[in-house]
RNA sequence: CGGGGCAUGGCGCAGUCCGGUAGCGCGCUUCGUUCGGGACGAAGAGGUCGCGAGUUCAAAUCUCGCUGCCCCGACCA
């Protein structure tokens, strides 16, 4: 069996503290059916799980749809917990060697005819820039003043390889320019017709890794140790499993040789590829031209690797995590990890807020973000349901009771549980209390998935396994020509290679000839 | 590209069949009472009914044209 690099090392393993295993029994559990006013609720999971979907992004505040079709606009409480996952990325790109840097969102539209072979994957969906100014029109509003046309189309970036392999072979000449391991921080766009907020939009935020290499081997570890950052962030951070795993060559990037991806289950059994890396070989730079000396005095074309995520795991984390009260974030990239609703009369308003606010104060003390929500135009129950919504891990609340009594009440949003605390070692309970929901979280995915994941070796049972939803592990002949049958009939995808080579006694789920592989096979996003 | 549907206050909708000058819920504003699971009362503000033309004494409502959006299919990945 080919070695990937450690990256099946953790298939299936989560490394992760376990918890009881009776939480996880919650995961699918539907809210009690207490009256709602139509308008503030989300619609169930159960009944409609796109409209959940789109309904908790909203009403979370999360993002909104933005005035052209397919953009949208991340709005602060989604952009922060954006901002915590690019942190938790960037830090360990970083820590492995890495450094940022900005490359143009223009590009000169002959970039793009270098090397067909990446650019065939985006044409369709590149959005281009003709003219440099705009007039007054006759109606009051602007036109585009043709006089302006420029002598060269600018295409708005669908991915940055073409600048950045541009500047490569300006910066390359020997060995001793190598490596190179730049990550960009950016906006791109690709003018998607069938859109859904953070899961596929015509501009959204990604992280873009350009590497680029002296020998093969050197770049194929990149790619790998980024596939595996990948996937540590996704399950240690976000609470996501993953399966991380290479693809075909029908599922690969255009311009790769290899392409890796970490896959993640959502909450009605469809996959969603959360990150990509690749090992482009030597095509980048033989289509750019870009060679350098090696030791031996020799010209040699640079070996490269590419590997990004997006503002798609937002969308992860939702799916994953969320129930029919809203968002459940995972602690550590949780924008408020603890709100304090405070409750009170007016006789015991100024004694309850005075205690929250120490509380609050000993709560930060403690590392923890928290926020004291003293909102008075608002009732508690109303801003319990509003954070529950916002899926914030943990809730104290202090009344005029706690107060006398010296302690209040925290609540788990993972599962809805309740304790009494004393208000002196309350700030200290809550870093030991969210690491636990945060590997509840994570517990409560990897139980889902492993229910919703199975192997078939039946066609009729994959086919109405297909139509349920959920991961299916099978042989595969390794004909292109039965993938896309497959797809076909089922519209399942190959998400990723388990074994490459003969899976002993499998048969092909699709033909019955002999496995050449044993793959993960599911719809996708 | 083919089929179907919808455009009415910030949001969700009724009213259209059978023309008579616009209403409901939520939200919003003010005041008061409330506050341990989406509070209640009272008083308010807010709409050229997608756009254009026609019929009529009178059009959200009927006729024609246009535009935009949504769903299904096709195409694409």
């Amino acid at each position: 069996m080919q070695n990937f690099g450690g990256v099946l090392r953790n298939f299936g393993a989560s490394g992760r503290p376990l918890i009881s295993s009776r939480y996880s029994l919650f995961y699918l559990r539907s809210s009690p059916p207490k009256f709602r006013p139509m308008s503030r609720a989300v619609t169930p999971r159960s009944k409609d799980y796109a409209r959940w979907y789109t309904d908790v992004i909203q009403k979370a505040e999360l993002a909104d749809y933005g005035p052209v079709r397919g953009t949208m606009v991340i709005r602060p409480y989604g952009y922060a917990i954006w901002e915590a996952i690019k942190a938790a990325y960037d830090q360990r790109f970083q820590a492995t060697g890495h450094v940022n840097a900005y490359f143009p969102l223009l590009i000169p539209r002959s970039y793009f005819s270098r090397e067909a072979d990446h650019v065939e994957g985006f044409a369709k969906e590149c959005a281009v820039v003709t003219h440099s100014r705009l007039r007054a029109a006759a109606d009051g509003g602007v036109e585009v003043d043709p006089e302006s046309k420029l002598e060269e189309d600018l295409v708005i970036r669908p991915t940055s390889e073409t600048v950045i392999w541009a500047m490569y072979k300006q910066w390359i000449t020997s060995y001793r320019d190598l490596p190179i391991l730049i990550n960009q921080w950016a906006n791109i766009v690709r003018w998607e017709l069938r859109t859904r907020l953070f899961l596929r939009t015509s501009e959204f935020l990604w992280q873009e890794g350009h590497t680029a290499h002296a020998t093969a081997e050197e770049a194929r570890e990149e790619a790998l140790r980024m596939l595996d950052i990948y996937k540590e962030v996704a399950e240690t951070e976000m609470a996501l499993p993953v399966l991380a795993s290479p693809k075909t060559e029908a599922e690969k990037f255009a311009g790769a040789v290899e392409t890796w991806s970490i896959e993640a289950m959502m909450g009605d059994g469809r996959a969603l590829q959360a990150g990509t890396s690749h090992f482009l070989g030597q095509n980048f730079a033989k289509a750019f031209d870009v060679t350098f000396r090696n030791e031996a005095n020799e010209e040699d074309y640079v070996w490269a690797t590419s590997w990004g995520v997006s503002t798609r795991l937002v969308g992860a984390v939702v799916m994953t995590h969320g129930d029919d009260k809203g968002l459940r974030l995972p602690p550590r990239i949780a924008p408020i990890q603890t709100v304090i609703v405070p409750i009170y009369t007016d006789e015991s308003k100024s004694t309850v807020l005075e205690s929250a606010g120490k509380l609050s104060a000993g709560i930060e003390q403690a590392g923890v973000r928290v926020k004291l929500d003293d909102r008075e135009t608002v009732t508690p129950g109303f801003k319990f349901n509003d954070w529950e919504l916002k899926g914030v891990p943990l809730r104290v609340e202090v009344g005029p009771r706690d107060v006398a009594a010296g302690q209040a009440v925290v609540v788990r949003r993972d599962i809805d549980q309740k304790q009494t605390l004393p208000l002196e070692t309350l700030p200290a309970a809550l870093p030991d209390l969210l690491e636990e929901i945060q590997a509840s979280l994570y517990r409560q995915a990897e139980e889902f998935r492993e229910q919703n994941m199975r192997q078939i070796e039946d066609w009729q049972e994959f086919k109405d396994f297909m139509v349920k939803g959920g991961f299916a592990v099978c042989g595969w002949d390794g004909d292109p020509a039965t993938e896309t049958a497959i797809k076909e009939e089922t519209k399942a995808t190959i998400r990723g290679i388990l074994q490459d080579e003969d899976p002993g006694g499998l048969t092909c789920i699709y033909s019955g000839k002999p496995a050449r592989f044993k793959v993960v096979l599911a719809r996708a996003y």
